[in-house]
DNA sequence: TTTT
DNA sequence: TTTT
């Protein structure tokens, strides 16, 4: 199937922590609430509007390290992904319906963690020496990462 | 406000024919389901997984006459918009919340109702001539109506 | 013709000043080039690369009068717009190409300018009374506008 | 480094069959022009005007090897990719520059080829039997393959 | 020529 | 619930 194409492009503030959940086998998700603005002017009253959309970010294994390391309420993203749409069962037992943003790839366009986080040779080392940070390489798009990644685990729930 | 972006890029196909409703105003919205799919192997048990996200797009005004004319079910559509989120009143009185993508940008990649539109020629041919099918723009990109739209009705209720 | 998609999308630093160049029937074009990063690890030798992409972006008319008025040299910006091929003389004769990015949109993200320009009120002030700041609308999406622009400056020589 | 983003998306004709040069070391490189078309209404004469755009189109590896086999000039494709700058001497010794998109992904919009390449069922049944026709993943998104390749082979020379 |  |  196919030819086809599900790609979305976010620049907004985290409106709150990023929550990760580990699995017994070693993964890990992560998720966090992204705040998007669009403003305009109301042509009948004059009046500038602000309205904001809230988006459900999901990120993956290193991606959700990263993110949770790194990534604080305000700080402002760049998250790119695919949309998806989960279903859960409300407690009245109906079905209810969720679109969420799975993260490809992000860079981060500040981050309050990041002078805390890293001594000398900072985070750009932490990169080349994985095992002496391994989670770390923030402030970077980190493309190949979660491509693999959406590659690896694809026995997760979701 | 802002420095975001929300931007959403579908290719799919259209799960069923474009519903629009006419406002008194002149307005119009219209809104059609779109199927995008993602096809993995399963790590595991080495099996093709297909699995189908379902998006549910809205147009506007001429935008909106423009894809109710032309698109049918099936049919292969790109649509460029952006991500929204609409909440209304579910029948137990609770607030239910939906993704919806607002489309800005659009790009037929085939119709049914084409050849039947238009005789021989087919739509190319309805651009190059606009008086013989004045509402027309099909199989082109028509970035600058929806702009300009999204600037004209923002007195409309969503 | 057409059932085509054109599109560009950078986050990147200025390398230059804008440079802005005024018509006499009114309009205006602006250029700037663009560095983008890309880091990765060589394989072999396991050293850490870097490579900067530069582009040449160019803006149009209102757009272009924004990014003079708020954009230095080091800022970073968010653009969106479509590939556009140039051709020109070289001195030797030789006809020379040139790939350029043509703005649609942009965001900023970072300013030097920006708290140097705005006094009270601020530029959100000043996109509700353009008669007070003609050429502001800066540290927002400026969707409509260059929308707009693409469409009614068609006779300028690009 | 970074906080930079680099992307392309196009929507496309092959303006000429794909050509593929093969290294040594078993890595391959594959180039092909793409159209884009542009059309809008001259203000002034009315006139209804086309311009057409060149992208210079590069794929590696796999990804070019799947292009390679089942694109044909005229075909149109989704690609999506990065910006690239690359220098070159020209026969008079001054050195020249061309914009490239280096493919990250793509998907096939229409291929010439398909229907031959594999009787009845086409590619999508193609895909299912992979066994059947070991190098295809054709008509459908092949976003890990490219992402990862453009990991494994940082030592060829672009 | 930018940035980290 | 974010940001300007």
């Amino acid at each position: 199937m196919s030819g086809t194409l599900n790609k979305v492009m976010l620049i907004g503030h985290l409106g709150d922590e990023v929550k990760v959940h580990y699995f017994e086998g070693g993964g890990c998700i992560g998720r966090f609430p992204l705040a998007t603005n669009e403003t305009y002017t109301n042509r009948t009253t004059g009046e500038k509007v602000t309205n904001t959309d809230w988006h459900n970010v999901v990120v993956r294994n290193k991606a959700a390290e990263i993110c949770e390391k790194y990534l604080s309420k305000g700080d402002k993203v760049y998250v790119e992904g695919r949309l998806k749409n989960r279903q859960w069962q409300g407690e009245d037992g109906n079905t209810r319906y969720t679109t969420e943003v799975h993260v490809q790839d992000f860079t981060f366009l500040s981050t309050k963690k990041e002078s805390l986080a890293t001594g000398q040779g900072g985070m750009e080392n932490a990169q080349q020496n994985p095992q002496m940070a391994p989670q770390a390489a923030p402030m970077k798009s980190v493309e190949p990462a979660p491509a693999e990644e959406t590659d690896q685990d694809d026995d997760l729930p979701f």
